[in-house]
DNA sequence: TTGCTCCTCACGTCACGTGAGGTGGC
DNA sequence: TTGCTCCTCACGTCACGTGAGGTGGC
């Protein structure tokens, strides 16, 4: 019993029902060095916890609420109030943004793959020969969409300062290794008319030689692209078409040109032998 | 290679190419059952796939995504769709929007923790006895203040039509089991004035003896209450008064007054030895 | 003395990821 | 023949939870 009311010392059972926190979970930072308590007994081995570690442990009880690591609540608890602990706060907030996109976008994903049709409008087509203003970036799965999209608008944005027309839909094209990998090389492009040698000093100048291709409409959120993928690929395989090369995606409908996500329209290209005849409609 | 296009077999490889799955964890969905390869070969071991088998492939994904656990997936992809399948699914977005609110209230927590001073206003006083009608259940901690809300409207609600009146703010009573367990008997109560005997049929009568507590004011959003919990249970650990017994709160300002967060108002009072004298002020 | 709390291993859980070491097919 | 893909163990990861078996303090 402390008189003067400071720093009085509780068992790791008390400290548990003051906190939250399971005596599990106690003895678990102090292995991993998170929470120590304020006085270790070294015959008995029991505990004590200090009363002014209260607030500590209710911090890092909502920050696993929040899931994030053990390592980075260290970070957290071993720094001083101040500029760098809310900063690792505020990382992991923005950490967890991008996690609960991710989740929205698998919902209505789930939802699309439940309610639609497994798309099957496959056409071949000849790819005719394309000269195109391009970016190219090594850029994983997940930041694929957000890089895309930037880069096309900066090439969009400067055809006309060039002196050149636009001849094509945008497009990009992903190797094979990016899907193996989640990661990979990716081309960013804008099919073009006129006179290049101004453009190639900001942007490469892509020469795209003719191919034929299996394409499928995907129609919807980009986010549900690799349902089509799978159908496309489905597809492909089934009928043993199959030839190397990066598959390659036009953006006809974007959210630049709307904001109904059900009127996007994505054409998606996988390269096929050359000796196949162009065709529409069912496969 | 299939002339008809219908069901071509794929290694492991271009599979998970084409779901967007890792290879080890198609060999982990072979292993627990969940997604089990059209063909093995029996000297090789190798793994075919069927191109049918993409859409399911693509399901697993987007639950898993969605952190749906493999015991489940497996019930949604053994069940061929329809009403249970479509439940199975359902039942998981439930528990996530619950998820979700976790983590809202954990950050308006964290938030209050880093912003707000860990509140010191601690009063000493003695607790009149109590009559009141009370309703007492098992409830776990996740689900108490939904139980507690519900319980004191059904309580407040038959007041009137007992013919009996209000005698001070509604409150709860939480025993330290249920600290300790996560679980335990919360009771509800409602004090009153009046002849019981009606009322003794459709609840509890409570006749709570005359205490002495300490008592903080907690403010703001009733979820961040176990903050308010830290600070009294130190404060009176520091002083060595506590006493056994369940804690209590009272309800003075809630979502049935106002729909500011912050104006909410719940006493939170813990047992102390009888023989303090009752002061107000600061510890 | 009884019962409650505390202790330390050691192992389990969950959904894979990470090598190691080796084989099969073009 | 080379390189790529595939295979099977076996172990690691993360944050604890779950006993087992035993001790300490009132």
């Amino acid at each position: 019993v402390n008189a003067h009311g400071v720093n009085a010392l509780l068992t790791i059972g008390e400290f548990s029902r003051l906190t939250f926190l399971s005596v599990k979970a106690l003895r678990h930072y102090h292995d991993v060095g998170i929470l120590e308590p304020t006085l270790v007994d070294s015959s008995t081995g029991y505990r004590s916890y200090g009363t002014e570690q209260v607030p500590t442990a209710q911090l890092i009880r909502r920050l696993r609420e929040l899931e994030m690591p053990l390592d980075d609540i260290r970070v957290v608890v071993g720094s001083a109030d101040g500029p760098d602990r809310n900063d690792a706060v505020l990382v992991h907030l923005a950490r967890m943004e991008l996690q609960l996109e991710r989740t929205a976008v698998a919902v209505s994903a789930l939802r699309a793959l439940l309610e639609r049709p497994w798309p099957i409008d496959v056409v071949y087509r000849r790819e005719p020969a394309v000269v195109a203003l391009a970016r190219r970036g090594v850029v994983d799965l997940a930041a694929s969409e957000a890089w895309v999209t930037a880069e096309l608008s900066g090439i969009l944005r400067s055809v006309r300062p060039l002196g050149l027309s636009i001849s094509g839909p945008a497009g990009a094209l992903f190797p094979s290794a990016f899907f193996e990998a989640g990661e990979g090389e990716l081309t960013a492009f804008v099919p073009v008319r006129g006179d290049l040698t101004m453009a190639a000093d900001r942007f490469d100048v892509l020469e795209l030689p003719e191919t034929t291709v299996a394409m499928i409409v995907h129609e919807g959120a980009y986010s549900h692209v690799c349902n089509t993928y799978g159908a496309l690929g489905s597809l492909v395989a089934e009928h043993g078409v199959g030839a190397d090369g990066p598959t390659r995606e036009y953006f006809l409908v974007t959210p630049a040109h709307t904001d109904d996500a059900a009127a996007f329209r994505t054409e998606v290209c996988w390269p096929v032998r050359g000796d196949l005849v162009p065709i529409g409609g069912a496969a």
